[in-house]
DNA sequence: CAAGTTAGCAAGTAGCTACTTGCTTACAAG
DNA sequence: CTTGTAAGCAAGTAGCTACTTGCTAACTTG
């Protein structure tokens, strides 16, 4: 095993301990055991657990990728149903590591943000996108695009973070639900609508 | 000091301990110190750590109070904004705790939905006022109640959550941020905008 | 073949964890 | 005044925590 190996083998195990159980629950031990080295081994590579966690948060981070919004707008009601199914799935795909970064925010607030700024490189591109779409002419004229982008993104947000802990709140499936906040949201910002009765 | 006082105080301490750096963070230690008693009296009280935060927990949904909607609607615009305003400030006050029993949903998920049943209660109210709403003709008639009540639900959700990790998505203020969201929200339900130009 | 690197292993550090035991003190009710 | 209850305190349990040390085995490179 090369040395390179050990350590991916140490992020990796150090991500999903870390989703499972928070950075008090992912010990050195079950790490180690899970990434199948000596504990001693993991000391080797990283002098303490919390440079560990933050490589690989910072591993994590750097690896992700998401669907991006076309930079010229041109169908918004298509453009942004593709965005929204794939950023939900990505959402639900990472529910655990997101909830567990989230409720270590009192106690690690760097490392909750280290773990969130992908999320706002997509909002901003969301935001831009909306802005885009208002100035040329395809959604109202009138709405805000921070708050629009917040509201989808909320929405999305909630539902992958809700869906588990909260079944009873989510009775529709995940592709239905997206389906109807769509609905609404492209009403919301003034969206040519499936069926248009209004503008 | 009488022995419910004792109990109020362990409960209470073990809330706030709880919130803060869950309940592995949690110590008995450090709840009994946080209460100023004895850790040989918390385990009086209390038989294990797990009943503990069990009981602190169940304190804590049985005393939330939350603004109720009308069980009549007749003005939608005006109801739903009040209500939003006070639901926001709820999740906010709530926020550490929130985002801990969330981040424990893996580790421990029937404490996380002991947690968070006060808001499934609050989102059958929400869908059924606003199902009121639309069967009154005071709303749009081809929008799906629980859809829209996670929509507004989860952005303002989002926003109580996301607000001290990633300021950068939240420029605006949350009084501010309400009034973008309803503004929007009231659209995409066909509610009764302030300068409509449409229905 | 020699030298350097990398890993494993056994053991040990000091400190924290939930939880227990035995004894003492304070107070309130009969 | 006596009795029961609830609390404090000191000490101890067994086990886990991050992290260290010293030594050995395997492999790679010159």
């Amino acid at each position: 095993m090369v040395a390179s190996d050990v350590r991916e083998a140490l992020l990796k195990a150090t991500l999903k301990l870390f989703a499972e159980m928070g950075s008090r629950g992912a010990t050195t031990r079950r790490i180690a055991q899970e990434a199948g080295v000596n504990e001693v081994t993991l000391f080797r590579h990283f002098p303490t657990k919390e440079t560990l966690i933050h490589a690989a948060l910072d591993a994590f981070v750097e690896q992700t990728k998401y669907k991006r919004l076309p930079e010229v707008p041109t169908d918004p009601t298509t453009e942004l149903t593709e965005w929204a199914r794939d950023h939900h799935t990505h959402l639900h795909k990472l529910r655990s590591l997101i909830r567990t970064s989230m409720g270590e925010f009192e106690e690690h607030p760097e490392q909750c943000k280290q773990a969130m700024c992908v999320s706002i490189t997509i909002n901003n591109e969301l935001t831009g996108y909306l802005a885009d779409a208002r100035a040329r002419g395809l959604l109202a004229a009138d709405f805000e695009p921070r708050a629009a982008a917040a509201m989808l993104m909320g929405t999305l947000f909630a539902d992958a973070m809700g869906r588990d802990p909260m079944p009873e709140r989510y009775p529709y499936s995940m592709k239905d639900g997206i389906e109807l906040y769509l609905g609404l949201f492209l009403r919301a910002i003034g969206a040519r609508p499936v069926n248009s009765q209004c503008a």
